[in-house]
DNA sequence: ACCTGAACACCGTTCAAGT
DNA sequence: ACCTGAACACCGTTCAAGT
């Protein structure tokens, strides 16, 4: 076959095929023979679109990536930094949750990838717009990091097994329900992130009043911005 | 050689190995053939102690697990959950930084990995110990697992590229300085968890007052269940 | 420029054979 | 019981050859 006269592969279509495939088999069904077999292509037709298959795993990231909204960060008032944060923690934590088997990849951070810095470049540029010193935006933007992705990189219900047995009483004590936790996996990981992602913007409110909203040199603390 | 009359092998032997290699050189640098050669035995031999791999590598994450304090769970008054929990977290935190290699097992949950289940049966015993309802428990473990775990996967700092170039001000225009941030990466790293654990107890002690203290029989109902 | 098959140096795991 | 070498079905990547 040799060369055909229309490419028979592009970037863009390897990076579709292989983020089907890991959203249906896991990062570890993603061989370069597979991936190439299912794109009807032999194996090292790949590498001349992509120069290794870290590159095109990096890609697929990044395609999750772009699924985020950061219009929040734009559009509204930057002292509503509260509620912008909130809505965009939604926003990422539900394009990672629609493509779990990527996320170890996500989170080895943006590097350079171009919708991870985006993302990055939003939040930074949102909260020191919304009066916080630059070192605090920064901090900002790792802990909501390390909550989102942790969130979604293993389900916490998901994490244990479903089988009672395995929780002998005289070993775990206070694990007696912990086999019912699979079953309400969903239910229990949303639950978690609701009462952390509130727990975490409370308590950034209160640090807030600490550095003060921009352009007063004197306030109060807010109490629920 | 064939078998010898002492064994050569012992799953204590290979999870040390085992352990060893992943600090060094990574999850990826851990073969079966790799590993059996470090310890001086062919390949095949592991499986005479270990069903797989992956077994081989949940041993590994469990031994770090070991390695967390859940003494202030037993010691403290169970009022004390706020600083339990923020001690806790800190040893946690520098259990899995001494050893960022294997946190992606980790974060897969406990699983059967006995020092796993006895982590999440401290934090949950503890929890309803100090008044939270069981749902509020589970939460709480798991929000916690999600940002520590996500604190140690990746790097926030680490995860920015140390080439000013990559940072193209017309696409990034809040970016200009990430480059320097790869430099500053414990600090930025650090000084993130810190100030997201603050926030995240700070927000639970919100939120407990909306459940109210153990001992009392009637409590206002929660505004935000 | 873009695909191919062959080749290299690896994998995880199974299994019969050895003591 | 515990180790071995051989074997199977895979890997990622390079490269010369083809059009």
């Amino acid at each position: 076959m040799a060369r055909p006269r229309k490419p028979l592969l592009s970037r863009d279509r390897i990076v579709e095929a292989a983020g089907a495939l890991v959203d249906a088999e896991g990062l570890d069904a993603v061989s370069t023979r597979r991936l190439a077999a299912e794109l009807g292509v032999s194996g090292p037709s790949l590498y001349n679109h992509f120069r290794n298959k870290d590159e095109i795993l990096d890609a697929v990231a990044d395609a999750v990536s772009v699924q985020v909204d950061l219009s929040m960060f734009e559009e509204s008032d930057p002292r509503d930094w509260r509620e912008a944060l909130h809505d965009w923690a939604l926003s990422y934590r539900a394009a990672l949750a629609a493509h779990p088997h990527i996320v170890p990849v996500l989170a080895r951070g943006p590097g350079r990838r171009p919708a991870g810095l985006r993302v990055a470049d939003a939040v930074f540029g949102a909260m020191v717009g919304a009066g916080w010193p630059p070192a605090q935006a920064t901090r900002i933007g790792a802990l909501m990091r390390y909550f989102i992705t942790g969130s979604a990189l293993g389900s916490f219900a998901g994490g244990f097994v479903d089988d009672e047995s395995a929780y002998d009483p005289a070993d775990y004590p206070h694990l007696g329900q912990a086999h019912l936790l699979a079953e309400r996996r969903r239910e229990v990981d949303e639950g978690a992130f609701e009462t952390g992602l509130r727990a975490l913007l409370d308590g950034l409110a209160m640090q807030y009043g600490e550095y003060g909203p921009p352009g007063e040199s004197v306030r109060r603390a807010p109490k629920r911005p």
